[in-house]
DNA sequence: GTTAGGG
DNA sequence: CCCTAAC
């Protein structure tokens, strides 16, 4: 028989010392862990200008020619080098790049010399994050490729992180790219930078032959830096390699003054053709700032049917004139000149504007903020990227599909009207809609999913069904972050899918969705499969009103803390962006908030009456657990006395 | 699915 | 607000 006894206490009387709950001590707290794709994602900009970069490397190879594996540090025989560089910051970026390299990298200082050819020296590759490595071409290296920061580097940007929002970051049309010959290579201004872009080192992205070379960083001046060949050389293994391509990486962060390096080693198996992006732990990479939001730059408009997103600028590369007396960068470990691999004609230098992404639909309520829509654009464009790209090739308008062409014979050169070609980008194989986020029912697709499939099979288009929360504040504006609010809206008489090859396509980047009473609304990228870095996307901060606090101090005071079930039922049923865990967080810290001093509180004051109350209930049902574990115990240990005896 | 606690 | 272990 188990003795039950009745707590007889009223909300006061109780003035126990707060004891601790009996801790799940022998739970291990494991450290956060990231999923290793977590950046995948994050870099797939990257990815796809590598792919971009590889694609057209490929194109430009004759199919029989790579003749040298960079293994180790030898680099001396780089074909090329490619470098990206990203401003990346757990998807967002700032704008500075400068630390980096003002901490002497001496990757940094080779670009700002008038050399087209940044000259990386492999000392400083302990510091580089060296991803994938494959045999070089030795084929005739057509064409490379090299970003644009200013004039020379390309700068990813998906979050200007600027006050000047609308800076560099985002994906163009297709049509934009151009080949340039030689003698004209330079950006076409379309690309916008970020205000800190004079400090940007000209660590920028080139390509030489089937090297690449990817840099990102992210606010905290964490840099990673990806080393990759053209996936077609893997074909070309040199005779002493055995296996799969090694894959080195060495992630230089710094967290708080603090760098960490580490170095490591993968194996590649992939096969697709793309760059693969190897991050283990996210925070070697990225700083991380739980509150840190993203956004993604762009130009938007009010159209008749709603809000339409057009992507702008921020993907751009250029292609390097590899002549050999130029780019012998301070250190020599690997330039053009020793390379002495690449050709002094038949080069075709490519000028790559922009990228846009022909269509990109997301769904947003009218209410939602700008900073909400910037949000479900940047996981659009992420789920967009993350599933899988291809990169399409127009030339007059017609699409070449043999890959193994070379470009004089797809006719590209330099000779040639390089004005018709075009890139496009087109959905990988895996597109099937995967919900980005399950907090509310999904909505209905403005248009069956088969049709937009075929329309993406159809035209470079892509569509992205993104659900955001509708919300009443913008993420930015509560971090303190108001840069990303000088962003207007813009706008835009023109469609931005009037310069498109494929005008039929129309340009409702975005489309308005009905207004539901609830408070959050579910996306559904239809054709790429997002990354679990969607999914796991962070709520936006809503901070507990008073008049809430209240609420769930009241509710405490009824039924005590742990049952946050029944708070929540209690007094936030209508609250469905309230979860009990919310309310069980909000108590932990209206707990602490009452327990330290008035001026250590931050945020908007909570009357003090309520903390009072606060500590009261906390100290109230704390003593109240404890008896109830000390009755517990007692009870159970009658009971095995009652149970011992009794012989029933 | 809830709860507790660390991050 | 997130994540995870323990229930």
């Amino acid at each position: 028989m188990v003795v039950k006894r009745k707590l007889s206490c009223g909300s006061k009387g109780f003035d126990f010392p707060n004891i601790p709950k009996a801790p799940r001590s022998s739970r291990r707290k494991v450290s956060g862990k990231r999923a290793d794709d977590d950046y995948e994602s994050e870099i797939c900009a990257i990815d796809l200008l590598a792919s971009l970069a590889g694609k057209l490397l490929e194109e430009s190879e004759s199919s029989s020619t790579s003749t040298y594996a960079f293994e180790g540090d030898n680099l001396d025989h780089l074909g090329g080098v490619v470098k990206l560089k990203q401003e990346l910051e757990d998807g967002y970026n700032k704008p500075c790049l400068s630390k980096f390299f003002d901490q002497g990298n001496p990757a940094s200082k080779s670009t700002s010399e008038n050399t087209s050819v940044t000259c990386l020296p492999f000392s400083s590759l302990e510091n580089d994050c060296i991803l994938e490595k494959t045999p070089v071409s030795d084929c005739k290296p057509a064409c490379g490729l090299k970003s644009l920061v200013g004039e020379e580097t390309c700068v990813v940007n998906e979050d200007a992180g600027s006050g000047q929002g609308e800076a560099t970051g985002a994906l163009k049309d297709p049509s934009h790219l151009h080949l340039q010959s030689p003698e004209s290579v330079h950006l076409d201004g379309d690309v916008k930078l970020p205000p800190c872009t004079d400090q940007l080192p000209n660590d920028s992205f080139e390509g030489y032959g089937n090297h690449s070379k990817l840099v990102c960083r992210d606010d905290d001046e964490n840099y990673c830096k990806y080393y990759k060949f053209s996936d077609k050389c893997k074909s070309y293994r040199p005779p002493f390699r055995v296996g799969n391509r090694r894959i080195m990486q060495s992630v230089k962060t710094k967290y708080g003054g603090r760098s960490i390096s580490k170095l490591k080693c993968f194996e590649d198996t992939r096969t697709d053709g793309r760059l693969k992006a190897l991050y283990r732990k996210r925070k070697l990479c990225y700083g991380y700032n739980p509150w840190k939001r993203e956004t993604v730059h762009k130009k938007r408009r009010l159209s008749a049917k709603g809000l339409v997103v057009n992507y702008d600028g921020g993907l751009s590369s250029e292609s390097v004139s590899n002549s050999p007396e130029k780019g012998e960068s301070e250190n020599g470990d690997f330039s053009a000149a020793k390379i002495g691999l690449l050709s002094k004609d038949s080069r075709v230098k490519f000028s790559i504007k922009s990228l846009r992404i022909p269509e990109l639909v997301v769904e947003v309520p009218e209410t939602a903020t700008v900073g909400l829509l910037k949000r479900t654009v940047k996981e659009a464009v992420t789920a967009l990227l993350g599933g899988g790209i291809r990169i399409g090739v127009l030339v007059q308008g017609k699409k070449v599909r043999d890959d193994n062409n070379t470009l004089s014979q797809t006719g590209l050169s330099c000779r040639e009207n390089l004005g018709n070609l075009g890139f496009t980008l087109e959905p990988g194989l895996e597109t099937l809609p995967v919900p980005l986020c399950s907090e509310t029912p999904v909505f209905s697709m403005p248009t069956d999913s088969t049709k937009l499939s075929e329309r993406s099979a159809a035209s470079p288009s892509l569509d992205t069904r993104i659900p955001i929360p509708l919300q009443d504040e913008d993420p930015l504006i509560n971090l303190g972050n108001s840069v990303e609010n000088n962003h207007e809206l813009v706008p835009h008489p023109s469609d931005i899918s009037a310069a498109d090859e494929q005008p039929s396509s129309d340009s409702r980047a975005l489309v308005p969705v009905s207004a539901l009473e609830s408070e959050a609304l579910a996306l559904v990228p239809v054709n790429e499969k997002p990354k679990r870095t969607e999914l796991s996307q962070r709520r936006t901060r809503r901070p507990f009103s008073v008049t809430e606090v209240e609420a769930l101090v009241r509710a405490v005071e009824e039924v005590g803390t742990g049952r946050w079930r029944d708070v929540k039922l209690r007094s936030f049923e209508n609250a469905s962006h309230r979860t009990y865990v919310d309310l069980k967080d909000k108590w932990k810290t209206l707990v602490h908030t009452a327990s330290i001093s008035p001026q250590q509180r931050r945020g908007e004051p909570v009357p003090q009456d309520l903390l009072d109350r606060v500590l009261g209930a906390h100290r109230f049902w704390s003593q109240h657990q404890m008896k109830q574990n000390g009755k517990h115990q007692v009870a159970t240990s009658t009971t095995m006395v009652v149970e011992s005896g009794s012989s029933v």
